[in-house]
Order: structure tokens, then sequence, then C-alpha cells
DNA sequence: TACAAATCATCAGCTCTACTGATTGACAGG
DNA sequence: CCTGTCAATCAGTAGAGCTGATGATTTGTA
């Protein structure tokens, strides 16, 4: 049988109602896809989501960044490390504060998402959410920004 | 302003729009939440978890439980280690297989659930969504439960 | 019966991530 | 200047996942 312990094990009644409990196995199904698809990359989700930060407000500090990303500022230190070896980002002092980098995404660095990123985590989102008609992903999508939103 | 960095930082509009990442951030707001609440009793969510499957499902083997919660085997070893000194849960020989442990609940720890831990748990849901209508909760359920039940 | 394969719990070792506290360099206000 | 704050970094700690090995036991099969 499947290998990887991903059969539908039987839950507690009073855990398959609770949206608590449902948000965490459905985020990490939805982890776990991603993940695997980015793995040709040699990428982690969290390396996608720097990018499309970058690519969508421009250059920022690694603090602002990680804020945005629920990303701790000593993990930043890493990540960066690793996305500027690779030449996808940019790491230069912020010209208008020199505590701070500035990190910008470089051309290879947009072209990546453009032509690879972007399409690889579309495609897993349509098969993950593939079995939902419109309105209700809209709707879902919704809610979910209402709970993440907090207070 | 606010101490703990959970200012609604503004996110790539992909990101925001994106399922997946709405999926997750939503999951970890809740269980920040509920990991909160438990804390007064010492307890993490995953422990909470153990004690609803096993009141659900009467005695189960270590393995079994993992199973369910999606935990591995080796960190079962250290959460039962816990309950069990704890006297929530009870662990001895499985008589019709003397491999396995069969993990019970106690009285105590049933007592701890139904007086303190489903109280305390649902007080949290309420509370995180509870500006939803019921129609829209039970229909998130739904859906949560289609995207978690895989392929 | 005898042997091989699978299973349960455990342990040791590795990795990854989060979090803390300290340090260095730089900014900002009085 | 002096003090406080902030960015990035580093070291150290803790927790969770995963792997592979082991011992005891069960199960399937020749």
């Amino acid at each position: 049988m499947g290998g990887n312990g991903r059969e539908p094990a039987p839950t507690a009644r009073l855990l398959a109602e609770s949206t608590g409990w449902l948000l965490n196995d459905a985020a990490r199904e939805v982890t776990l896809r991603i993940e695997e698809a980015l793995k040709g990359d040699d990428l982690r989700w969290r390396d996608y989501g720097v990018l499309v930060v970058l690519e969508a407000a421009g250059p920022l500090s690694q603090q602002e960044i990680g804020r945005r990303l629920a990303v701790d500022r000593s993990t930043m230190v890493h990540i960066i490390d690793v996305l500027e070896q690779r030449g996808l980002v940019l790491r230069s002092r912020d010209r208008t504060d020199r505590r701070a980098y500035s990190i910008e995404l470089t051309d290879p660095g947009r072209a990546l998402l453009v032509e690879v990123l972007h399409p690889l985590t579309a495609e897993v989102h349509s098969s993950v959410t593939g079995k939902l008609t419109d309105e209700d992903r809209a709707h879902l999508n919704r809610i979910l920004a209402q709970l993440a939103g907090g207070t």
C-alpha cells in the first residue's frame, strides 16, 4: 500500500469537527504538496515567499521581510544567505540606513518566479482546490483571511 | 506598540490571495491561541489530541495514536511518557499483542478533559470563529475536511 | 515445525526551526 | 555627547521530525 503513511486514518469525531484541527490538517496537506513541487528547484516554500514579497514590494530589509512572512530574524539570515548565493537576490547596504541591508530581487530571481515558480505553485493550488467550485474557493479565501486577520 | 509582532504586516497580494498561504496563516493563528489557552494546564495541543482520540476510540497502541494524529512514532514515546507521569493515561501491555502497549485514558484524564480541556478549547474556537455565521462555519469545516481528505 | 518478514516500542543521531541573549555598528533625540 | 533603539549576526538551547538500528514478538509461509 501507499508508502507514506498518508492513509485516511480515522480521527475522533470531536477533532474532525474542530475548525482548528481541520485547519491544521488542510494546511499540512497543502504545505506538503507545495514543498514537493518546489523540491525540483531546491527551494522551500519560505524561500518562495521571500521572493514573492520582494517582487511585490521592492527592496526591503531582512527584518521587514521576516515580519511580513512571520519568519524569525535569525532564520532570515540563513534564508537570505542561500538566496544570495544562488543569485536570486542582491544584498547591499541600504543607502539611507547603513544598519540595514537592502534585499532586492535580481533579474534571474524575477525570471525564475515568472517562468517556473508561479506556474508551479499555481498548478498545485488548482490541483488541491480543483474540486471546489469557484464560489467555494472565493468563500474559503474570504473566511480564511478573516481568521488570520486576528482580533 | 503591540509587543508580540502580531501587527497586520502587509503581505504581497499574490500571497494574500493564495489559499495555501491563508491556510497556513489561519492555522498558525488558531494554534497559537489554543496553545496559549492550554498553557495553564501545562499541556500542548498534541497532548490534548491524544486524550481526545483515546476518549473517542478507547485503548490504542502508541503507533495507532500517532497515525491518527500524524505524529511521528518516536515523538509519541515522549508524549505518552509525560501523560503517563501525570496520571492522565495508563500504559500497560496489550494482552493480545505483547509487543504493543495499550494506552488508556484514566479517570483523572477523563475528568480533566470534560471539566477543563473541552470547555477551554471550545471557548477559543468560539472566540476565533465567533465572527462567522453558523452557516459560514459549517461551510468552512466542510471545505477544510475536503482539502485535508487528500486525493 | 522452522524460517523469514513485518510490527511495536525504544533509542541514538542528524537536521531544521524557533527563540533568547549578547555583540557590533548605526541612527535619533535630548 | 549620552542614552536608547534598531539592523544584522552569532552562539546556545530547546523541541519536533526523520532515519536507522535493536530487541521482543507476532504472523505468514514453505
